[in-house]
DNA sequence: TTTTAATATTGACCATGGTCACTTTATAAT
DNA sequence: ATTATAAAGTGACCATGGTCAATATTAAAA
């Protein structure tokens, strides 16, 4: 049983990454299009879903790299100490979540790996989340009676209830980072 | 400019009504199609689609109705006055909002009203559980030292994190409710 | 009752994601 | 080089949600 890769398929598969990615650009991830990736890349449909499983296959890896860079840009930023800082370095993670309805939802779809075999990019990115900021929350100024571990995974819940009230038109008085920075603060705080 | 409608069109929305809880009583939410709710109710597609905007309308009012049936059913209960209770008291809406991965996404989904002019029953859902809790929380044993409402909307993003990792293959050891539980703890604990 | 205008229904048609039997191409064995 | 076999690619076709110009029905006015 061989299983040989023909060097004609890296080659294929890069053409469809890069007409998704020009396709992406021009239009934004929500007006994307099977017909005009494979358009752009000279191909025919049925070969995109032979490197793909699905539509959303290509844009879980698309949107989870684009995710894994903005993780790399945090990591490389200065550690933060109290809780506005803590939601202010989180900003550029945030910030592409929410740069788009149709990828915070994606990503919320992909943020549980469904199967323990096979764990996306994203669903990896939700656990890179609370790793970092529970490396953060270790020397902080927040409360130490509950494990970083614990804390982190709070971060990420008030996150993402912030990020969900961004997109709701009942709570548009208030800012992200304004209603992510109450949370943070109530729940970091030190019990004095 | 008159708008009268007509007896036929309250019988015919009430037939696909009837006909679409009977393909999702059979099957469940995730596997309903148009095509046999309005060959059930004995319409033509076009029909069906006079009385909703999309197949998500219609999924929208159906789980919220349930949805409201499972807040009356716990506004019934008594009143919590312990994280554990409150978590407990919560249940019957949190087993609904579980009972199917495609219910879920699709509460999620709907959990922020897109327009002031026009909030949906899932919407409305989502205040009255700030409403609900914040009630309890301002007799319960719990931290006084920041807003009913706020501790309020901390317990929705608890129950939320904790129903997403229920459909998360990494996360199956803990189960739900021992989890939210865990949560409730560490946020509503009186700083002592 | 007839006429008329608003309202409701229809089903052919479209858009888009996805499948699969078949053809073409690359690689390995002779 | 020729052949055999696995891998890759193709495009007609399917499934399903959604649209719209045409038709049918209702209810109010004459």
């Amino acid at each position: 049983m061989q299983k040989t890769v023909q060097k004609r398929t890296l080659k294929t598969r890069a053409r469809l990454i890069v007409a998704a990615e020009d396709v992406i650009e021009r239009n934004g991830y929500q007006a994307l299009r099977v017909e005009d990736v494979v358009q752009a890349a000279g191909v025919a449909k049925g070969t995109f879903f032979a490197h793909f499983r699905d539509k959303d296959a290509l844009m879980e890896m698309l949107i989870g790299e684009r995710l894994v860079a903005c993780f790399d840009q945090v990591e490389q930023g200065s550690v933060p100490r109290t809780a506005p800082e803590i939601a202010d370095a989180l900003q550029p993670i945030h910030a592409f979540m929410t740069s788009e309805r149709y990828v915070f939802d994606l990503i919320i779809r992909y943020s549980g790996a469904t199967a323990i075999t096979e764990i996306g990019p994203i669903a990896r990115c939700f656990e890179r989340y609370v790793r970092l900021v529970a490396g953060w929350l270790e020397t902080a100024k927040v409360r130490h009676d509950i494990s970083p571990d614990l804390l982190a995974e709070g971060v990420q819940a008030f996150a993402i209830q912030s990020m969900s009230l961004k997109f709701c038109a009942l709570h548009e008085a208030q800012s992200f980072s304004d209603r992510l920075e109450i949370y943070l603060d109530a729940w970091l705080t030190p019990a004095t």
